[in-house]
DNA sequence: AACTTATCCAACCGCCGCTAC
DNA sequence: AGTAGCGGCGGTTGGATAAGT
């Protein structure tokens, strides 16, 4: 493991803790729980292993296919992608991620490079206005909209942001668009990614109406909720 | 069977924003 | 205004295990 490893006893002390005090005041749990270690690990363990309803196993094809879209549409944001997929936790998503889907990417971009070389043409003729790296922290975004470094069309973009779909990819970073685009584009290595994400465009991914979303518990108020609050564009 | 390499995933680390003082 | 403490997040590590030779 990266560190000590959790025993049954500790694990024990931990779920008792939690069920007696609640979760939240992790500062205090290590201390009441009577466990030697830190707050942080407390809160990890009970978060990604402890808790209940966590589901294990692999992940099903459509939670694979929710991962992908959400992945798009906010980056690295493991949380708020796992909040999205009930019983999973955000190490889960991650660790899937780098795992599994990360290589296939990897491949994709690797092998967009060589397309673009050969097809130069292939991007828009008018450029997309990046506001920021979706991977990049919520605080980077918002320190970016209240300095002085974004352009006059930047702040605009941002302050005039509400969710359309012709202009959700704008949230992402100018790799990862190269690397949905070709998602996109190119349906060869796709055919490694699950049921029918290969096929379906940004509309019908945004507007959540593809073939296989019907059994989804997709919501996109939700989704568009939390976005808001973690972007603060709704204050 | 023994060894090497690849994969998986639990745990740790460092950073950041928020809040209270 | 400055700062310390906290919760929370994403990135990384490294041990266990599986797969390959």
């Amino acid at each position: 493991m990266g560190g000590v490893a959790w025993t049954e006893e500790e694990d024990h002390m931990l779920k008792k803790c939690i069920e007696q005090y609640g979760e939240g005041k992790w500062h205090r749990v290590p201390l009441l729980a009577g466990l030697n270690r830190c707050r942080k690990s407390c809160r990890l363990r009970w978060l990604n292993y402890l808790r209940p309803n966590i589901k294990r196993g692999s992940f099903a094809e459509e939670e694979v296919e929710m991962i992908i879209k959400l992945h798009k549409l906010l980056g690295n944001r493991w949380s708020l992608i796992a909040g999205r997929l009930p019983g999973r936790t955000a190490n889960d998503v991650k660790n899937y991620w780098n795992c599994h889907l990360s290589k296939k990417l990897n491949a994709l971009e690797a092998k967009n490079t060589q397309v673009n070389r050969n097809t130069e043409s292939i991007r828009p003729n008018q450029p997309r206005i990046i506001i920021g790296s979706s991977s990049v922290k919520r605080r980077s975004l918002q320190s970016e909209s209240s300095t002085d470094q974004g352009t006059q069309q930047q702040e605009s973009a941002i302050s005039s942001l509400t969710f359309d779909p012709e202009r959700e990819s704008h949230i992402l970073e100018p790799q990862q668009e190269n690397i949905y685009s070709c998602l996109d584009q190119h349906g060869g290595i796709i055919d490694e990614l699950p049921m029918d994400f290969k096929y379906e465009g940004v509309e019908a991914m945004i507007s959540g109406v593809g073939s296989s979303s019907s059994t989804n518990q997709w919501d996109w108020d939700d989704l568009l909720s939390d976005m808001d609050l973690y972007n603060g564009f709704s204050s």
